[in-house]
DNA sequence: GCAGTACACGAACGATCGTGCTAATATCGG
DNA sequence: CCGATATTAGCACGATCGTTCGTGTACTGC
């Protein structure tokens, strides 16, 4: 790998752990450069654009939150256990043990939802992805005999953001202790009611 | 009312519609001036800091929740049908049908919810409280023989609250128009499975 | 009508933003 | 080892940010 490609990388690491904490908007060029020991403009050079970085930060977290937490999932035999998978692999994701400050997707879709640009719709593609892919592996579970055969995928994949959006929630501006306990026992309840009977 | 307090109010509605926009950060003094046509000194004077802009902000969404929602709410006989007009409530004040670009409180929440300072804390108490409305709203229901003996309000509230930004991210993000239709339907379950046997 | 206060304005400040330029330096194939 | 190329630094730019200050103007109580 050139040696640009190199400090790319690392630049891009670094971005994506800043703005999974400060959100893409003000994760800037210059406090980026000094973290990084570059100049300003060297480090600008790689990237030509602001949107152009935010973009190649989300494309980076983008392929970390695959291999992290679908690769893995798609290991599990279809049905319940790879939607159990999918849920734990996510519910580590969204706390601060991958990357600090939680999760960068939901930051950023807040942050873009009302932005038209690039970012937005990378932002709107990427979580379309992942809102089918939960519906998908739902419907894989119907099809195991695992979960009833009148299951709506997709209000099982809206469903389960919720759940998790909660738990962000509450996890991270109000800090509830219990909030974890609570988010497993509603994922919990929704396997139960997805279940054939 | 003093003219200080009148354009101050002004000023007040026009920067909580502007930032539950584009969130409280962006909002910013100069811009909110050029639309008021008033200049940036005599609109900063007003308030002294921007974070004091941004309290006073947040202080009066809290106002204008309270009266269109929780007050309205309050109204309903204690039970099931509070719950429901709390639910009816907070979904017309998180469409853009109150205010423009959704709820400012979602958007200052994800913004801040790894920001010390005045702002967080502030955040922070009235979240805190609206959850404890809806767990209080949900223990009455129990007392008044709606709901199941055994409920846990602030489990209750918390499911809630997840259906409900599901339903911000799934609208306002994807824009799918189905979401909102999802979202009733995961209320009524949640109801239904509340509910006293 | 006058004094005193409340209010708004204009100009300017230091800082920081993204973004160009140009020059120096590092890397690498032949 | 050299020359072409890729990579970084330095500097400057216009814009915008929050904030301060001095000045004018409108309003109010006496």
């Amino acid at each position: 790998m050139a040696k640009g490609q190199v400090t790319r990388q690392t630049i891009l690491e670094r971005a994506v752990a800043v703005s999974s904490v400060t959100g893409l908007e003000k994760l800037t060029i210059g406090q980026l450069a000094d973290d990084l020991k570059l100049s300003k403009s060297g480090l600008f050079a790689h990237f030509k654009s602001k949107e152009a970085l935010q973009l190649a930060v989300l494309d980076q977290a983008t392929d970390r939150f695959t291999e992290l937490v679908v690769r893995p999932a798609l290991k599990e035999p279809r049905g319940e256990p790879r939607v159990r998978a999918l849920f734990e692999r996510w519910m580590a994701w969204s706390r601060n043990t991958i990357l600090p400050g939680g999760c960068l997707f939901v930051t950023a879709s807040v942050e873009f939802d009302d932005q038209p640009g690039a970012v937005h719709d990378f932002l709107v593609r990427a979580q379309q992805d992942w809102v089918d892919l939960i519906a998908t592996t739902a419907r894989f579970a119907v099809e195991a005999g695992h979960f009833r055969t009148n299951l709506d995928g997709k209000r099982f994949a809206q469903e389960l953001y919720g759940i998790l959006l909660a738990n962000y929630h509450f996890t991270r501006l109000l800090a509830d202790p219990a909030a974890e306990s609570r988010t497993r026992t509603a994922f919990e309840h929704l396997v139960a009611r997805s279940r054939a009977v």
